[in-house]
DNA sequence: TTTGACCTTCCCCCGACGGGAAGGTGGATG
DNA sequence: CATCCACCTTCCCGTCGGGGGAAGGTCAAA
């Protein structure tokens, strides 16, 4: 299968697929002569893991872990639970940031008319020397 | 006041002080004889929103937008609601999405052993292909 | 034969920073 | 007075996860 093939099975597009390669995430691609980058099934089932894997957040670093990970039938889960573990607790600050963020910006939303007078509680919200 | 100061009194730092200014979020500072940028507390007062504008988590273009209503006194409060609107929408796509991302990571984690052996759900649920 | 759809590498762009080089300035100290 | 150190300036490069598009090679159908 030709690059572009393989990204419409995985849902992934040529340029992600190219910069995996150089990344090291996935193996290299076989050749023809013409230089194109050939792939077989299994290329497919490692770029859906990888896609995965992208769909939870992991980032590109865990990703390459993850896959060199699942790829190695001597692993410790431990190892794998590690990476997860982290990755939940970025995720869990980042839920807790945003959550925070939203519970100001509703209440400045709602309070604000939205009308044509320049008077507005977001302005003056931002305007508002915190206490800190 | 040189920019170190002011960058203390608005808890931003100079880098991100000059950078505000090039990309025309705050007016250009005055100068002193050898090129050094001097401030005042009108400046500050102006740094200060717009460290609270990007704790909200709005991009230096809705800031650059906000602080230029902030200072115009024949603004609309509806202009100024449209881009926190646009702003919260955005929020809470991605705090579903995080939250998406959790609930499945969450999952994963309290299932994986996290012991030496290679058995790991994580792994598992990464391979598998999505039903979709 | 030509056309169009692929493929390749290459470099630049985004946002929101951070690091650090290279060079100028200014005030306190020896 | 010289020197030292902290500060200032501009500039370029790196991060992360991509996207856009140029320039050129390949291949199959019309």
């Amino acid at each position: 299968m030709k690059i572009s093939e393989v990204a419409a099975l995985s849902e992934l597009n040529s340029k992600m697929i190219r910069r995996y390669e150089e990344m090291g995430i996935i193996p290299k691609a076989g050749r023809n002569l013409s230089g194109y980058r050939l792939y077989t099934e299994k290329d497919v089932h490692i770029l859906k893991f990888v896609k995965k894997s992208r769909e939870l957040g992991f980032s590109m670093k865990d990703t390459k872990q993850l896959v060199s990970l699942w790829r190695n039938k001597t692993r410790s889960s431990s190892h794998v639970k590690n990476i997860a573990l982290k990755h939940q607790k970025e995720l869990q600050k980042k839920l807790a940031e945003i959550q925070a963020m939203l519970k100001t910006l509703d209440e400045l939303v709602l309070n604000c008319h939205g009308d044509d007078r320049p008077d507005c509680p977001i302005l003056h919200e931002l305007e508002k020397c915190r206490a800190k």
